[in-house]
DNA sequence: AAAAAAC
């Protein structure tokens, strides 16, 4: 069996010195060579060059290559006609015309909110700082940027719904991924959410959905009964946890309204029948866990056939939970279309043989890590950890925004919630074992600010963009520092600043030098007492080295882990001949013992 | 060792 570190221990990080850290996000920035042949653009700090759309050259080998908004080949399908008029915020689509349905006053308070409607409005970014995210797209013929929605314009139904939400600029991620999406291109994006990745991939997505009609629904299977209705989407997006997919979910509803097109999300944990009768009404744009969509592929209820856009997002996520085999049943095992004749969008992972001469980008946040979230590391004993949990709240403002702690354990979760409900703070947790009722329930109430306090586990490390978290406490450290990066992560977003507290004793030893040199990248101060558990760890003397023993990082996953590639034939395929990125981008040279030792391929512990 | 995810 394939450990992840057999998978992507092979790492290649040109020209990045070992030692210093790279943040997730800045991982890639020089990690493709500059090659004659392999249009580079390297955007930031400043206007992108040049402004006018440029051609795009010969359509892609695509079945809907030419049906883009941009581009003028018709679709290459006859779109049936779809649906019945109605006011239920969908419209319809007849004889190739799409026809929007009429406006729903209480659909629209319902998906965009009232504009001061904390649920609802994408608030707090900071659109000044949005100029100076650096943004780099690598591979054979890189699209330039759209400056604004409207030009090249997006559909006009969508850009309506774009208005309804409030966006009003495209953030750097859109104005790479639109273009790029829309030229019927895969995409491998490095980008985290508050980013804008969600609509990067939605409206593309939606604009040529809308512009070029449904696919034809293909002929039900033999032996199957005319009952049996199978939902046929034509988008599928996979995330790794549940709040995840219900947030995109609730997006792609956002953009799709008044449209033809159908979204529809399907999860573990909530009641398959509700889920099944949505399906019955349609399913265009499906978001969903690997688990529930392959349990309801096996009822067949839905097929893959119809899928022109796969999206994987926080792949690199799905794969360390070990959704690795669903998703390649998913992807290559079922009946969806192969990697030639559909667009595959992945985020944060190399996986080459998902996609098809693809364009990798990579996008840094709004501002940077560094500056953005101020990091305190305390030196906090495990048994005082409550008693300075509790100090740091009587202390903050209690109107000053969201505080999110991390814990390790489920159980430590409930614990802690309990123990500062018992002290009078209003909190609720959120983790695994709890019902996803209650997980979407301690969202909600956190993200209303009626408990402006939430513990915690792993779940909601990333991904989930929860407006002014102005707070995250790390109570446990992770035992892996891009955990770490992604729970701090949850502040500080969009351009805002945060806070990060973390708890640290000698027990987070193992990951104490490579906190140091993040900390020391980010321009944060460095206690003396980290410096003090390194050296008496081994720590030797400048940062970089490589943790030791058991407390050292896993093999060459050091400092590139959200962007890996497989050395094994039975992986992800590093080094198929659809690789079209300039070949030695990834794997040569750098790290080359990943793994723990040749066929290593177990876990460090 | 823990976390996430299908019943």
């Amino acid at each position: 069996m394939n450990g992840l570190e057999q998978q992507f221990g092979n790492l290649a990080v040109n020209g990045a010195p070992r030692s210093a850290y790279v943040p997730p996000h800045m991982r890639n920035s020089n990690a493709a060579p500059l090659r004659d042949h392999h249009p580079r653009l390297l955007i930031g700090w400043g206007p992108p060059r040049g402004g006018a759309f440029p051609s795009r050259g010969a359509p892609p080998p695509r079945m809907n290559g030419g049906g883009n908004g941009w581009s003028s080949g018709p679709p290459t399908w006859d779109a049936p006609s779809r649906g019945t008029p109605r006011s239920d915020g969908s419209g319809i689509w007849r004889d190739g015309v799409h026809i929007p349905g009429p406006r729903n006053p209480r659909m629209e308070r319902e998906l965009y909110g009232e504009p001061e409607d904390p649920l609802k409005q994408h608030t707090g970014i900071n659109f000044e700082k949005y100029d100076d995210i650096p943004v780099e797209a690598t591979g054979t013929g890189v699209p330039e940027p759209l400056l604004h929605f409207t030009n090249p314009p997006l559909d006009a139904v969508l850009l309506e719904n774009i208005g309804f939400a409030r966006y009003t600029v495209p953030t750097p991620v859109q104005k790479y991924s639109i273009p790029i999406v829309a030229a019927g291109r895969d995409l491998m994006a490095c980008a985290q959410t508050g980013s804008g990745k969600t609509g990067g991939f939605l409206f593309p997505i939606l604009s040529s959905s809308f512009q070029n009609g449904p696919a034809p629904t293909p002929p039900e299977p033999a032996g199957s009964y005319g009952r049996t209705r199978r939902a046929y989407p034509t988008a599928l997006i996979l995330a790794p946890t549940r709040e995840l997919v219900s947030q995109i979910h609730d997006e792609a509803r956002k953009f799709a309204y008044r449209s033809w097109v159908k979204p529809a999300v399907v999860y573990g944990g909530a009641d398959i029948n509700l889920q099944l009768r949505q399906l019955e009404r349609g399913a265009d744009i499906l978001s969903a866990t690997p688990g529930r969509l392959v349990d309801l592929i096996e009822r067949g209820r839905i097929s893959l056939r119809n899928i022109r856009y796969l999206v994987l997002d926080e792949a690199d996520r799905m794969l360390d939970m070990g959704f690795e085999p669903q998703i390649r049943r998913i992807v290559q095992g079922e009946d969806m279309p192969g990697v030639q004749e559909r667009q595959t969008l992945i985020f944060q992972m190399l996986a080459k043989d998902f996609l098809n001469d693809y364009i990798f980008l990579s996008v840094g946040r709004v501002g940077s890590t560094s500056e953005n979230i101020t990091q305190k590391i305390e030196h906090v004993e495990d048994h005082e950890k409550r008693s300075a949990l509790l100090d740091i709240l009587h202390a903050s403002d209690a109107n000053s925004g969201l505080t999110l702690i991390f814990v390790e354990t489920k159980r430590m979760a409930d614990v802690l919630s309990d123990f500062l409900m018992g002290s009078n703070f209003p909190a609720t947790s959120i983790h695994g074992d709890r019902t996803q009722r209650e997980r979407e329930m301690a969202l909600n109430t956190f993200r209303s600010g009626r408990t402006p306090i939430m513990v915690a586990t792993a779940v909601a490390a990333r991904g989930l963009d929860i407006p002014n978290v102005t707070h995250v406490i790390n109570y446990d450290l992770p035992s892996d520092i891009d955990d770490y990066v992604h729970r701090i992560g949850r502040t500080g977003r969009a351009g805002n600043t945060g806070l990060a507290t973390a708890f640290f004793n000698r027990g987070n030893k193992n990951i104490v030098r490579e906190l140091m040199d993040l900390l020391a990248e980010a321009n944060q101060e460095v206690p003396g007492f980290l410096i003090t558990i390194n050296s008496e760890f081994g720590g030797g003397g400048a940062f970089g080295g490589r943790g030791r023993g058991r407390g050292g990082p896993r093999g060459g996953g050091r400092g590139f882990r959200d962007v890996r590639s497989s050395r094994s034939g039975g992986g992800f395929g590093y080094g198929s001949p659809s690789y079209g990125n300039g070949g030695g981008g990834y794997g040569s040279g750098g790290y080359s013992g990943g793994g723990g030792g040749g066929g290593g391929s177990s876990p460090w512990w």
